[in-house]
DNA sequence: ATGGTGGTTCAACCA
């Protein structure tokens, strides 16, 4: 089963470019974020013709988050628990059922969080905060799980090709790569860096100062594998050739096969 | 230190 992550930064504006990637890549599953449409105006017949299933949890104008599955899509939740006055469309969850196997699949859209020393930053590590208590409740279940999205956070040093001009951004606080670790430390695998050691794996360039070309990138977004799904990780990337294409989102797409029916 | 770009919605916000 092939897992993907993209956020896309706007379905409208950006569908065809999902379709031609669609096409190429071929993901069993695709989590997306920055949709920023409510779900009665996401292209959910575009992507059905390419033999999709599709679930949003949209939100008017910013946010917004997807998963598309050519397996079926079960029990969907959407948002994050531990927050009832949040209303940012940045988290769905659901299961996809395979052959013999069935995954849980976590699409997320972490808050920014800039500038630091805000209200946003305290939403971000809060925000943060809330998703490790799901992930200790998902990790109780024992069984196969991953959390794609999004993340807004730098791990560490190798992970920009510039990490001093990160030092003030909230991206790269002491407190964002903390959490960060902390869902890591859990036991969850970071299926990209598992596989890409080296350095200069990005997958983010700002549209601005010609960051793609000067491939001044950062590596923020990321999948997540429970114990159970890394053991079954068989590679993983990105499809940073995409950033290169006609109107590109500033995301790249990452993924990762993993074999459920090993 | 500032401004550089892009999406959505409609002057401003977010990234």
């Amino acid at each position: 089963m092939k897992l993907a992550t993209w956020n896309i930064n706007g379905v409208k504006a950006r569908l065809e470019t999902a379709l031609s990637w669609l096409k190429d890549s071929g993901p069993d599953v695709v989590c997306l974020q920055e949709i920023k449409t409510v779900d009665e105006g996401f292209p959910t017949e575009a992507f059905a013709d390419l033999g999709y299933n599709v679930a949003t949890h949209g939100q008017k104008g910013f946010n917004g988050v997807a998963i598309l599955s050519k397996l079926p899509i079960e029990d969907v939740t959407r948002g994050l628990a531990g927050d009832g006055e949040d209303t940012q469309a940045r988290y769905i969850e659901a299961t996809v059922a395979g052959k013999g196997a069935a995954l849980r699949v976590a699409g997320l859209y972490l808050p920014n969080g800039n500038p630091i020393g805000g209200d946003k930053f305290a939403y971000k590590l809060a925000w943060m905060q809330r998703l490790e208590h799901r992930a200790r409740g998902l990790l109780a279940e024992e069984t196969p799980f991953a959390l794609l999205g999004d993340f807004n956070v730098i791990p560490e040093p190798v992970d920009a090709k510039r990490p001093e001009a990160w030092v003030h951004d909230a991206l790269f606080q002491p407190e964002s790569r903390s959490a960060y670790r902390t869902l890591t430390h859990l036991g969850l695998m970071d299926a990209l860096r598992a596989c890409h050691p080296e350095p200069g794996v990005y997958t983010f360039w700002d549209y601005q100062a010609g960051s793609w070309q000067k491939n001044d990138g950062i590596r923020i977004d990321h999948i997540l594998l429970s114990p159970q799904a890394a053991d079954r990780l068989g590679s993983a990337g990105t499809d940073q050739h995409v950033r290169g294409w006609e109107k590109p989102s500033d995301h790249v797409p990452v993924w990762a096969e993993i074999d459920l029916e090993r």
